[in-house]
DNA sequence: CAGTGGTCTAGACCACCAG
DNA sequence: TGGTGGTCTAGACCACTGA
């Protein structure tokens, strides 16, 4: 039963999971069986696992064996979005607006997060990212300065903080977490919208080695929702 | 310079584009190449190359060569979370409630997203989601019983629905998203919380392969957050 | 201890597509 | 059309860990 790429082996192998040929919490066959059984390389047969294995179908243990997950918790996978792009791909035209730029001291809740020194002074930032004119998400932003001084001079209201950021230290880490807040009377007048709209609301803090560059809260206006696929 | 392993030589490509070697948008070696500078097999840089561009930092075509993204937008992976163990990582005890439990004609509007045929009956199921005794989570849901006619027999009250869907129909995809929601009365009363609240919102339907299964909607009790790391 | 998955190798063929 | 990445192969060695 010769198959054509790994690809294949996958998803029929996902798709015996799903008929019940293999129960949650059971025993796959081992790999060298799989590939005689497909006619092809242990390789082969090898890489379709792991992919599987990387979407939480199965669990991989050497000499345990391949085991299809008790509880199998699908992942999803979301882009974490350039909202330029999200706006245009509306077809609005997207532009950001500067609210408020000043290089002040870091609040206390600021300087702990992002583990600057006390007294370190930081850029504050204030956008509102628009949609044709109109309201779409409103952002609240500090950057530590030490690690990119040079966003003084950048032109944030050509190209939004995030986006510089992204270009000049694209590769950090960092951490997100979505919620809901309800619409303060500042969310509220910026986005338009009755004070205590229920707001989805992204945080996210992002660091480069060992040096925290810029934590950052944004509020979409009402309606937004966040898609993905499983 | 040998070595040890594939991710070895992903996290050192990745330190080189964080370093600006690679700036977004431009062309990295070919593969070939990569592989004598690193002293190894091409495969072992194709797999380190694939990994990268799973994660979304680079780009690869045939032919064109592999490239920085000129938008390095990060694609953050999220659980979709098991509400039993996400209650149970708190310490708290889980128990789910069943609130309604009723065949009935299923609305127009989920007759139309789970593409039922009209006049269908369906499984209309509430449940709270208890931390404790505490309102943890509340869950509107419609189960389309042509798909899976047992779960009238299951012990909705021991087993919440979404743990006895995944143990009968585990390998189903889906869409998911999430959003920000009011809370009406009737969420209000279920989560103990002022009408108007702001609450976190996930909404879910899936299906295996034409069949679909499940439509949800899920709203967590104020202050809930999903994280993740970039 | 022995069987499992994790990974590397060297070579091969092919699909794709920019020059 | 030639260089690129995508993938397969057959074999190998090793790390891990359950019986």
């Amino acid at each position: 039963m010769a198959e054509l790429g790994y690809r294949l082996i996958r998803d029929e192998i996902l798709e015996r999971i799903s008929r019940g040929e293999w129960a949650p919490g059971s025993l796959l066959p081992a790999e060298a069986d799989l590939a005689k059984e497909y006619d092809c390389a242990r390789g082969t047969v090898n890489r379709a696992l792991q992919s599987l294995a990387e979407e939480g179908i199965i669990e991989r243990k050497r000499r345990a064996g391949t085991r299809v997950k008790a509880l199998p918790a699908r992942k999803a996978k979301f882009e974490i979005p350039i909202i330029r792009l999200d706006v245009e791909s509306t077809g609005a035209v997207y532009k950001p607006k500067v609210i408020l730029r000043r290089k002040t001291l870091a609040p206390a809740a600021i300087v702990k997060s992002m583990r600057l020194r006390a007294g370190t002074r930081a850029l504050h930032l204030q956008t509102m990212h628009l949609a044709s004119g109109r309201p779409y998400a409103f952002e609240d932003r500090w950057v530590n300065l030490k690690a990119v001084p040079d966003i003084l001079n950048a032109p944030l209201d050509e190209i939004s903080a995030n986006e510089w950021l992204v270009r000049y230290a694209p590769y950090s880490s960092g951490e997100v977490s979505f919620s809901a807040a309800s619409a303060s009377e500042r969310e509220a007048s910026m986005l338009q919208t009755p004070i205590g709209s229920a707001l989805f609301a992204v945080d996210r803090m992002t660091w480069l080695g060992e040096v925290y560059i810029t934590f950052m809260k944004l509020y979409y206006k009402p309606g937004y929702k966040m898609r993905t696929n499983i």
